[in-house]
DNA sequence: GTTCGGGATTGCAGAATACGCAACGCGCGT
DNA sequence: ACGCGCGTTGCGTATTCTGCAATCCCGAAC
């Protein structure tokens, strides 16, 4: 729609992923330099990037400042957090946060196990909707159109042996997903990670987000996360009831 | 230089500042709606917007992702974290990073008082040069040329009795300031906190950033704070030494 | 159920704007 | 000292963006 604009995103992007050189931004864009140049001077006025002596390209210090509002402007986050910090302490596992966000699932929170056992989520990107508890609910809540349209459109990539791979399957399991009012991933996006997930909802019954517990089965298998079960749903009703 | 990037990042700053409707934001740009409805699309497209049900637009959630790395990448950062966390346990008292970025000094990490005196300094806004320690720290860093350009250029706001109001008192403090190699200020960005700063280095001896302490008098007064500077300067030298 | 109104959205033609080329500068390494 | 790589600039062209006006959509009011 606006190309200059896109390709300033896409420099922004691919900053994101390391400082790069005038010409290797030009080649990852296809575009001649003049043009990368000009798109950098325009953000590099606004702090949006920034260079080095070496006239290497690093993302500027304005994002730092949105970043912080735009995660606050988060309804969903503002509400939740505090409920998620008392599940994570409670529970001593890591929870996620996630909303439905343009067609896509993106965590917008997360608080990390007091074991020291990382998960490589990050919070801002998209997490993946055929395997993950947050996924599975956030699909299940989207109208049948929009949920049809998705299913189709899914790759179904096996990040593991559980995962499921096709359009029916994960059909159904959206329905009991929807029936039960909390989703399951057994290890269908990391081994060895068991996932339980239940939806946020807003004053009118909306669906707005989802709140996961992700356990790794060296310390709990699957039906001892089972019993975090009450916990992750007790969450999930004291969030939806702070939207009065 | 590129009038529709231009315009785009002004949506994302102001969008920085609440929710925004279609008529808002071309109302504060001054254009007509169908361009910013395009600039929006496309950052709709790649989630550095989103929208509400009701057609308010926000920060979206790429921008998260992206300020996390913007953050990392400030090298500045990383080397320092540690040993600033170090001089806000033992003193207890407000710590911040600045960096020098595009003429302008920028705070890159912000550590609380332990005392719940919180300042309104935020991480990614841009610091006052000519009232703050750090402001001063990074400034005196500068070569002749430019530092005497932006001299030149301020507008001296005074915050309280004790600023700094014109170009030849300020060029005196900041040649006190580089050779001591400390600054000062003594409540002259906000009444009744006084600060000190000191440069950071890196291998070469340049000077790339600049830590300071933040010190409400209810709790130290000036001389007090004075007491804390073999603590800040030990900081200082400690990173300046993680250069190597 | 129908009408009204505000806001979002689209098609289009003109014009400003961004583009790529080619030439120039600059610093670094050989 | 020289050449090479990379960043930078001026400029003509045409692509892209812009603003207008008409249309659509949705909710509210009657």
């Amino acid at each position: 729609m606006s190309q200059s604009l896109a390709r300033a995103l896409q420099i922004l992007t691919s900053l994101g992923e390391g400082e790069r050189s005038l010409d290797q931004l030009a080649g990852e864009l296809g575009v001649h330099k003049t043009t990368v140049l000009r798109l950098l001077r325009t953000m590099e006025a606004d702090r949006f990037v920034r260079r080095d002596a070496s006239h290497k390209y690093r993302l500027g210090s304005r994002l730092f400042a949105l970043a912080d509002v735009a995660r606050e402007q988060h309804v969903v986050r503002q509400v939740a957090a505090p409920h998620l910090r008392e599940l994570n302490q409670k529970t001593g596992q890591t929870v996620h946060l996630a909303a439905w966000e343009n067609g896509e699932v993106i965590y917008v929170d997360k608080l990390d196990s007091v074991r020291s056992v990382r998960m490589y989520s990050q919070v801002g990107v998209p997490a993946a909707l055929h395997c993950t508890a947050v996924g599975k609910v956030l699909l299940a809540a989207q109208p049948k159109r929009q949920r049809d349209a998705v299913l189709a459109s899914l790759d179904y990539k096996a990040y593991t042996p559980n995962t499921i791979t096709d359009a029916d399957r994960l059909r159904d399991e959206l329905l009991t997903t929807q029936e039960r009012g909390w989703a399951q991933d057994k290890a269908e996006h990391e081994s060895f990670i068991n996932c339980i997930g239940a939806p946020l909802k807003d004053g009118s019954g909306r669906v707005v987000g989802a709140v996961s517990l992700s356990v790794p089965d060296v310390l709990l298998n699957y039906e001892q996360v089972l019993e975090l079960l009450p916990d992750l749903l007790a969450t999930a009703e004291a969030i939806t009831a702070d939207y009065n």
